[in-house]
RNA sequence: CGGGGCGUGGCGCAGUCUGGUAGCGCACCUGCUUUGGGAGCAGGGGGUCGGAGGUUCAAAUCCUCUCGCCCCGACCA
């Protein structure tokens, strides 16, 4: 992409309403505008992010067999009288009449949705299990939305919905999506800790929340040392038994605040840690909740109704963009982890307009998209020093900066945006240490 | 929803107390000079001060109402 002919309206002043990091830098960077309190326009730059994460989110969920799928943002209201939420729900759904006055809501969540779906097509054991997912856009209300895109009205998530024949099977499900959830993040470059938690409106008895630390954390966790200093996470297999994975993660201490226990962190003494968190995902097992009120019935092996087990699983993936740059950046801006990164490399010419610089860069520019990687050029006619400011600023993992001076010895300066290491080397050495 | 703060050009702000029809920096446009960490000089365009009503000869400034946004708390992916 030339940066020429790409929108990237970067901002050298933080507007006023931004005041955690990651929403300041989001907005600086160009990847968002604001549209109403919580509600945001994605720009390319942060589109782009989004996509990353959610391409991340999405294979690892069609790795354990979660099917995608794709439900209405819009839904009756009919559908959550079943439930009994509609009246429970309270003032943070958003509630819509259409213009024959039926009432609908946009949906918060799609529990009765996809438990519809499910009970109007499968009726016998034979079918199950059955487990689904859409990643689509969801509103909540929030009295106080805040902290950028992190705590926003409208957000995009990925929640996936499991159906099963008894608790044995149920727990299984749940392992899997418990696993998948460790490789979802740790993909992410984020180190995230699965922790008890309270299952709140939605309801059930097994329950973790994966949380990722930040100073700027929206709520205190408390979690046992170990998960700080994770080499033994590094240990787990996370190919192996799916229980003793699950096991080695949850007998350690980790809760969220409302569920912490006084007791054990006694025993823990020097161990316990007590930092702020940023809830990525939930995971639910919420059992017979909704197939009892909403007769979700299939009949069993012995021709007895059988009402099945559920569960739920969420990853917050439009909150994961805000999430991410809470846990890397630096004064200068955002610092990009490979996986996520909008594009591998920025590709910055010093000079447009000297023949020299502007050949090695189209030369460059080439050289790296043919060998795969996605490179950002910054051919604009603007001084270095806002060049390099920008570059920092949008955080692209690698930079590539060409110009008059390097260009006389055939040399190319590679800089690594998260240590900040620099190497002279040639263009074409630069293209194999990127491709590499 | 309780408490607090703020709305003045694209962004950041001053001016409001002590009314006299708008200013600064950045950004933008033109020209010249510059060119390896957000350039310099000169010239230029853009706002009627969130909105409505009121007081006054006169309102960004005073009064009333209203809308929006932000922060703390309660609540939440």
């Amino acid at each position: 992409m030339r940066l020429s002919q790409y929108f990237l309206p970067t901002l050298k002043e933080t507007p006023s309403e931004a005041q955690i990091v990651s929403h300041r830098l989001m907005l600086r960077a160009g990847m968002i505008r604001q549209s109403s309190a919580g509600i945001y326009s994605w720009l390319p730059l942060g589109f782009r992010v989004m996509k990353k994460i959610e391409q991340i989110v999405r294979e690892e969920q069609n790795a354990i067999g979660v099917h995608e799928m794709l439900m209405p943002t819009i839904q009756p209201a009919d559908l959550w009288r079943q439930s009994g939420r509609y009246d429970s729900y309270g003032p943070e759904m958003l509630r819509i009449t259409d213009r024959h006055d039926r009432d609908m809501l946009y949906g918060p969540t799609n529990e009765e949705q996809i438990t519809e779906i499910f009970r109007d097509a499968v009726k016998s054991y034979r079918d199950l299990p059955q487990h689904l997912y859409h990643i689509q856009w969801k509103f909540r209300d929030e009295v106080r939305p805040r902290f950028g895109v992190m705590r926003g009205r409208e957000f995009l998530m990925k929640d996936a919905y499991s159906f099963d024949l008894d608790f044995e099977a149920a727990k299984t499900t749940y392992n899997k999506q418990f696993v998948a959830y460790l490789k979802t993040f740790k993909r992410m470059g984020l180190t995230a800790i699965p922790m008890q938690a309270e299952s709140g409106p939605i309801g059930g008895d097994m329950s973790h929340e994966f949380v990722i630390l930040a100073v700027t954390g929206e709520s205190e966790i408390a979690c046992h040392r170990d998960f700080l200093d994770n080499d033994w996470l590094d240990n787990i297999d996370l190919e192996g038994d799916l229980q003793v994975v699950v096991n080695a993660f949850t007998d350690k201490y980790a809760a969220t605040d409302e569920r912490r226990d006084p007791e054990i962190e006694k025993t823990l003494g020097d161990d316990l840690v007590v930092a702020r968190g940023i809830e990525v995902g939930h995971i639910f097992y919420f059992g017979k909740k909704y197939s009892e009120t909403m007769g979700a019935v299939v009949t069993g092996p012995n021709g007895e109704d059988v009402t099945v087990e559920m569960g739920s699983y969420g990853i917050g993936v439009s909150r994961l963009v805000g999430g991410i740059i809470e846990a890397s950046h630096d004064d200068d801006g955002i610092i990009w982890p490979q996986s996520v990164a909008p594009f591998q490399a920025g590709l910055i010419n010093l000079k447009p307009g000297d023949s020299a610089c502007d050949e090695a860069c189209e030369a460059l520019y080439q050289k790296l998209i043919d060998a795969g990687v996605d490179v950002l050029m910054d051919d604009r006619d603007a001084r270095a020093g806002a060049k390099f400011a920008d570059m920092d600023l949008i955080g692209l993992p690698w930079q590539v900066v060409v110009g008059p001076k390097g260009l006389k010895d055939g040399i190319v300066e590679v800089k690594n945006r998260a240590t900040g290491e620099r190497q002279e080397v040639t263009p074409e050495d630069a293209v194999k240490k990127l491709a590499g």
